[in-house]
RNA sequence: GGGCUCGUGGUCUAGGGGUCAUGACGACGCCCUUACAAGGCGUAGGUCGCCGGUUCAAAUCCGGCCGAGCCCA
């Protein structure tokens, strides 16, 4: 009958709490600051379900310190930069980055980026996010960029950034250096080709593998293992290349595989990593047989201008008709492809900036180590990731629409002119030098082209939020952050460029708390791809389920590990949506107003303050170590299983102020425990049944709940009351009654029952039982019917004879045990040694008889019920 | 190939030394009960991936293997 209308009631609390501003950071507040270095959303498009779950995460953690007391600094933000932008933009318009003039390259990107985020700002409302728009900021505006720009110039005089030139990993599709991070793997097949290279001087040739062979251009020399005893003739003579006569010598390293191919080897300029080791070890000439577009140069002669992949074809061609390709095999290789447009990787040598990286790598871990990680085990992938670093971080690229390198060049000498920290935001192709001219040699001065790696922008993101060189106090009062969310992909750009420059500009780590979540996959495991058309749409979800239900959801998703994502869930948080209405309206219609703690209440009252009480502080726990999952299980459980289920079923029947004061106390409290999870349903809630009694304008601002008491004697006699209800209520349902039916009599036979003495009135009421009686054991015959060890006992006792104590239980005949054992005790012999068998040791099934009524008995643990209907 | 995480009723999942293994979904049966049939009560369904080891006791700890996912080479 009565249904939650999510979508509706949603919308409503959405629109309210912007209105009231409560996810507002007070610059001016003096209460404890909480700040999230929220990952800014990348401008691409909507939002896709990973990242519905991921926002849900850190809003988990948002809500709950906002109603610890603290004040919340959770910034809306986005990601407007970079590649993937300028990929989208391309294919769109059908364009390169050398088609256009950089500022109409930079416009289009903008233009595009932008759109996009009326639309994803919308999408967070629905999602029921508290992301604070007073602190919004996007990653390509002039007062970011001024920021990544002064950090670089920092880093600058400090020489911690500088130029160099070396091979980089090059795109030649996005034509710009990438750094390691970016650089993707890609399973591949492809020919291994025998290449047969005459020796000089000789009528002799030697069989060469590669996969490469329209790079013999640059071939530098041939290699071979030292101990390959069948080549090791080679060493020291020069062979002639294929194609181009060129002399090269044959050299001996241990880097050589002699199960590889032929297990001779030649070293070009360059193929892999594997060349660029030898290219450094043996101060090989660098020279460039493709150029930064990915055609080959006039090194290669006749293919000259050609891709990589036509180049490679011809060549092979022209090889063939020779009689110098010998065979070719199909080999899986490892390509390395570009992360965002996919284009197979070259390393290329053209002038680039760098940070210094590798000097820094245990400072950085150490910092780590400051940092508290959630899970632990995330700490491990970044400690891979750093101690398998080889290079500094190339932090330039040959790319557009990103923060600009803020320096000019002199274009006589080359000196480095640098811009002024006060003339940021700058960008040196449009704006003016410091300086008119080169200081040393008064040649003109050329604006950097380059800009920066967008991880540059990104791993700043706590200087910018926290006001660095933007307003000190507040500096003070921010930095470090309390809390970097993330997901485990990004552990070795975000995380660690994050935790690199935290160190090298301010010697501190950026954050004190990392959270690290998992990708959310399609439901039977396997990663979402476009291509493989198993993408799901959060928004449909959110449509039919509502953002509670799709929150449900994000919080049973552990910290770490990956989830297949589960419809039911959703459905399932659908439902506990409208329980935890339902249970409003009722406890809404007996409230009243907001009672006083009476002087007395029930047993069943102070049962479910105490399970209240438990389940409060279990549940901060878990927030407070971003389990959600756990903080969900159990506020759910104890929701549904022992509040609804149980207490509520018990005070149906009363009307007093004892039951008032503590449906109100749950049931607040209750919603409170699950606010952050579920925002709007329990918003919801609070208006319409508390709002008029409580100060707090949202449940939101309103304090989390506290544990009241544990009163252990009435756990034990709720726990019984309800085993006793429970046990009435199925034994209704087996025999077909409804559960409002009426019982004539009832009597409880045990020695703990007498415990319920002076509490009938609970019992009755619930199962509408005329009368109930209860006793310790009269009347009644008792008969031992099972003996079960009680192992946790027997074990840490007994030790290695453990074993023969447990069988003997299980063998002895239960009556004559249950004698044994009320006389003090029995006695086993074991080995000539006498062991002792205390009532403790065992745990006894009575089967409790009545006789001379027509009664139905049903028994819950020791305790017999006897129901006369 | 290396690192990390994970293999638990049909499906998904909790638990991480103490012996009738948690819960959800699904299935089946029953019940419209002064919040909720989008509810309640109950039943069936398990060699806790496989093989060894440690221990009085292993789903849990250790080793190996098999399988999955992620990250990296």
């Amino acid at each position: 009958m009565s249904q939650y209308d999510s979508i509706s009631t949603e919308r409503k609390w959405q629109g309210r709490w912007k209105e009231w501003g409560i996810h507002r950071f007070d610059p001016d507040s003096e209460k404890p600051v909480y700040s999230i270095d929220n990952p800014p959303r990348y401008t691409s498009g909507s939002l896709h379900l990973g990242h519905a779950t991921g926002y849900s995460l850190i809003d988990f953690a948002a809500r709950y310190r906002r109603m610890k007391g603290y004040n919340v600094f959770y910034p809306l933000c986005f990601d407007v930069n970079g590649t993937p932008t300028e990929v989208k933009v391309e294919k769109k318009y059908g364009i390169t980055k050398l088609d256009l003039p950089r500022s109409e390259y930079r416009r289009l990107c903008s233009e595009y980026a932008n759109g996009f985020i009326d639309e994803m700002t919308h999408h967070f409302e629905i999602l029921g996010q508290s992301m604070d728009p007073s602190i919004y900021y996007q990653t390509d505006g002039r007062y970011y960029r001024r920021i990544t720009q002064i950090s670089f110039l920092r880093l600058l005089r400090m020489g911690l950034a500088y130029k160099g030139d070396y091979p980089v990993n090059w795109c030649p599709r996005c034509i710009t250096a990438l750094a390691d991070a970016e650089v993707e793997y890609r399973d591949n097949v492809t020919d291994l080709n025998y290449i047969r290279f005459p020796v000089a001087d000789d009528d002799r040739h030697v069989m060469i593998a590669t996969t490469r062979p329209e790079l013999i251009c640059t071939c530098q020399t041939v290699a071979v293992h030292p101990d390959d005893a069948e080549r090791s003739d080679l060493v020291g003579r020069e062979l002639l290349t294929p194609l181009y006569g060129k002399r090269v010598k044959v050299i001996a390293d241990e880097k050589v595989d002699p199960e590889y191919g032929t297990g001779t080897v030649m070293v070009c300029t360059i193929g892999d990593k594997v060349d660029l080791e030898w290219v450094m070890k043996y101060n090989l000439p660098l020279e460039k047989g493709i150029d930064e577009s990915g055609l080959m140069t006039a090194i290669a002669g006749p293919y000259e201008g050609m891709s990589v992949q036509e180049a490679r074809a011809a060549v092979l061609q022209d090889l063939e008709r020779e009689g110098l390709l010998e065979k070719q095999e199909r080999q899986d290789q490892n390509l390395s492809v570009c992360w965002r447009c996919h284009e197979n990787i070259e390393y290329l040598q053209v002038p680039q900036w760098f940070l210094r990286t590798l000097d820094f790598k245990e400072r950085v871990m150490s910092r780590a180590d400051e940092v508290e990680w959630f899970p632990e085990f995330m700490k491990i992938r970044l400690r891979d990731w750093v101690e398998s670093l080889e290079w500094d971080w190339v932090l330039s690229r040959q790319r557009i629409f990103a923060t600009p390198i803020p320096i000019w060049e002199c274009e006589l000498c080359g000196e480095v002119v640098a811009a002024e920290e006060d003339q940021c935001y700058v960008d040196p192709t449009e704006d003016d030098p410091p300086v008119d001219s080169c200081p040393s040699c008064g040649g003109a001065l050329k604006g950097c082209e380059d800009v920066f790696d967008t991880w540059m922008d990104s791993s700043g993101s706590p200087l910018y939020n926290c006001f660095w060189e933007r307003d000190e106090r507040m500096f003070e009062k921010l930095f470090p952050m309390s809390l970097r969310p993330q997901s485990h992909d990004i552990i070795r750009t975000w995380a660690f460029y994050t935790l690199l420059r935290s160190e090298q500009l301010m010697q501190s780590i950026p954050w004190e708390h990392i959270m690290v979540h998992g990708f959310i996959m399609s439901p039977d495991g396997t990663p979402m791809h476009s291509s493989l058309g198993n993408v799901i749409d959060p928004m449909p979800i959110l449509e039919e389920y509502g953002a509670d239900a799709m929150r449900y959801y994000a919080c049973t998703c552990s910290l770490g590990v990956d989830h297949a994502f589960r419809e039911k869930d959703v459905k399932r948080g659908r439902r506990l949506a409208n329980k935890v209405h339902n249970m409003g309206n009722f406890v809404g219609a007996r409230i009243g107003s907001r009672p006083e703690r009476p002087a007395d209440l029930s047993a069943a009252d102070r049962w479910i303050l105490s399970r209240y009480s438990d389940t409060v502080a279990k549940v901060d726990a878990h927030y407070d170590s971003y389990h959600f999952d756990r903080a969900m299980r159990d506020a759910e459980s104890f929701a549904w299983h022992e509040f609804a289920d149980h207490y509520i079923e018990m005070v149906k029947h009363r009307d007093d102020d004892a039951v008032r004061y503590t449906l109100y106390t749950v049931y607040l409290g209750l919603i409170k425990m699950i606010a952050p999870l579920m925002p709007h349903v329990t918003e919801d809630a609070f208006q319409a049944h508390f709002r008029e009694h409580e100060e707090d304008v949202s449940i939101h601002v309103s304090p989390f709940p506290r544990p009241m008491e544990i009163d252990e004697e009435a756990v034990a006699m709720g726990e019984m009351m309800r085993g006793v209800i429970s046990a009435v209520r199925s034994w209704k349902a087996d025999n077909k009654l409804p559960l409002n039916s009426r019982i004539s009599r009832l009597e409880l036979v045990g020695e703990r029952a007498v415990m319920l003495r002076g509490h009938e009135g609970d019992v009755t009421g619930t199962l509408k039982a005329d009368e109930l009686s209860i006793t310790a054991s009269a009347e009644l015959e008792e008969k031992v019917v099972a003996a079960r060890p009680v192992h946790a006992k027997i074990g840490p006792q007994f030790k290695s004879d453990a074993g023969k104590v447990a069988e003997a239980i299980k063998k002895s005949d239960p009556g004559e045990l249950a004698a044994r054992l009320s006389e003090g005790g029995m006695e086993l012999e074991a080995d000539g040694r006498v062991l002792t068998v205390l009532p403790e040791h065992v745990d006894l099934e009575r089967s409790l008889l009545l006789h001379g009524r027509e009664v139905d008995t049903v028994q819950v643990d020791d305790l017999l019920i006897a129901i006369e209907r």
